[in-house]
DNA sequence: GCCTAAGCGGACCAGTTAGTCCGCTTACTG
DNA sequence: CAGTAAGCGGACTAACTGGTCCGCTTAGGC
C-alpha cells in the first residue's frame, strides 16, 4: 500500500505482523466474505486480537487497506493499457483484470460497494480507476471499436454486475464470468446497437451514490 | 402464498398479524437488506417478537415465505408470455418483471441466492421459473430472434447480474437497470455474435451451486 | 355471556461480534 | 547491555442477534 507517509516507521515485529494481518484478512474475507469475524482473522494471522485493532483502528479500515492494495494493482494494469494500439483490447484487459480479482475475492466487491466508500484513500483510487477507464472508453469509441453511447461509469458498473452474476456458481465453475465478459463485449459492438431507453448515470450521480452510502452509514451509526 | 394446505385455519387476529408481518418484513428487508433484525420487523408490524416466531419458525422461513410470494408473481408473468407471438418479447417481459422486482427489493436477490435455497417451496418455484425461461429461450432461438449459444441458466444469472450491477445507484437513479437490460438484449442479438470462450453452466452445475450452498449453510450451523 | 384454546407481548437467554484495556515482553537506542 | 517506549496477547465489555418462554388476553363456538 503506497502513499503511507506516516511519521515514524513501525518496529520490525509490528511491520511483520501488519503484513501477516493483511494477508490473513485477505484470505479470510475471500473465503467467507466481509462477515468474517476479526477474531478469526487474528487467529489466522497468529496474532492477538488487540494487535489487529492497534494496527487498524476498526474492521472497516482493515478492509479499506486491503481494497486499496487491490485497486492499486488495477490502476497499474489500466495505466499499462493506456497506449495499447487497439484501445478496445486495452479496455478488455482492464475489465478482465478487475473481474479476475473479484472472482477470486468474494469480499472485494462487497467492500468497494459497502464499506470502502467512506475511506479517503479508497475513494481516490476508485476515482483514478474510473478516469483511466474513461480514457480507454473514449479512445475505443474514437477508433470505432465500441458503441458511442456507453460510458466509463457503465463499464465499471457492468464489470461488477458480471462478477456478481457469476458469483453464485463460483464453486462449481470458477471461470464462468469469462463467458459473460464475452457477452458483455458483444453488447458493446457498435454495429446494430439499439437505442438505450435510459440515460447513463452522470459522473455526479455516480459520486452521489457514494455520498449517499456514506451518509447512510453515518446515520446507521448514530441510531 | 398459495399451496398452504395446513389443517385448521388461523384465528382472525392471527391471520391479520401474519399479513402485517409479511408486509413489514418485505419493507424492512427491501430497505436494509436481509441483515435487518427480527425485532425491527416486529416493531414495524406493531407486534411482539414472540408473534414473529410463532408464525414463522425462524427468520429464514419468514424470508422464504416472502420470496415464495414474489416468485409466484414471476411465474405467473412467465406463463402469460409462453404463447407470445414474438417469443423474444415474451422473454424480455419476463426478465423485465424479474428485474423490476429486484430493483424494488434489495433483499430479494440476496434471499434467493443465500437463504431461500434450503426451502423446499422456494426451490420448487425457482425451478418452475427456470423451466419457463427455458421454454421462452428455446422459442426465441427457433424464431431466430436471439443467438443460439445462450441458455436459460445464462438468462437467469444475467438478469440477477444486471440488477446487482445497477443496485449501487438505486437511490440516485432507480431505473438505471433498464439501460443495462437494453444492453443485455443487444448482447443476445444473433447477428455478429462472437464465439463465447466459456461454456454455459449445465443444469446440473446450476443445481449443484444450490446444493453446495445448502451444505455450506448446514456446516456453518454445525460449527 | 361464558369458557377455553389459540394467540399475544416482551422479558429473557445464549451466542456472537467489534472494540478496549492492561500487565507482560521485546526490539531498538545510546 | 541496560533502559524504555513500542508492541503484544487475550480476557473482558457492551451491544446486538435469533430464538424461547410464560403469564395474560381475546376470539369465537356454544
Amino acid at each position: 500500500m503506497a502513499l503511507d507517509s506516516e511519521a515514524r516507521p513501525l518496529r520490525a515485529d509490528a511491520e511483520r505482523n501488519r503484513r501477516r494481518l493483511l494477508d490473513a484478512a485477505a484470505t479470510v474475507f475471500a473465503e467467507h466474505g466481509l462477515d468474517a469475524s476479526v477474531s478469526e482473522i487474528a487467529r489466522r494471522a497468529r496474532v492477538g486480537q488487540g494487535t489487529v485493532f492497534r494496527r487498524f483502528p476498526s474492521k472497516e479500515r482493515l478492509i479499506a487497506a486491503i481494497i486499496v492494495d487491490r485497486l492499486d494493482e488495477l490502476v497499474a494494469v489500466g495505466e499499462a493499457q493506456l497506449d495499447a494500439e487497439r484501445p478496445a483490447e486495452g479496455l478488455r484487459a482492464l475489465v478482465l483484470a478487475g473481474a479476475q480479482l473479484q472472482a477470486k475475492d468474494r469480499g472485494f466487491f462487497e467492500g468497494i460497494a459497502g464499506v470502502g466508500l467512506e475511506d479517503e484513500e479508497v475513494h481516490a483510487r476508485h476515482h483514478a480507476l474510473l478516469e483511466i477507464t474513461r480514457a480507454l472508453v473514449q479512445r475505443a469509441q474514437e477508433a470505432g471499436e465500441i458503441r458511442d453511447d456507453v460510458t466509463a461509469e457503465d463499464v465499471v458498473l457492468l464489470q461488477g454486475a458480471i462478477c456478481q452474476g457469476a458469483a453464485p456458481l463460483t464453486e462449481v465453475d470458477p471461470d464462468l464470468w469469462r463467458r459473460y465478459m464475452d457477452l458483455f463485449f458483444d453488447a458493446l459492438r457498435p454495429e446494430g446497437a439499439s437505442t438505450l431507453s435510459h440515460p447513463a448515470p452522470t459522473p455526479e450521480q455516480f459520486n452521489a451514490a457514494f455520498e449517499a452510502k456514506v451518509r447512510a452509514a453515518g446515520k446507521a451509526r448514530a441510531r
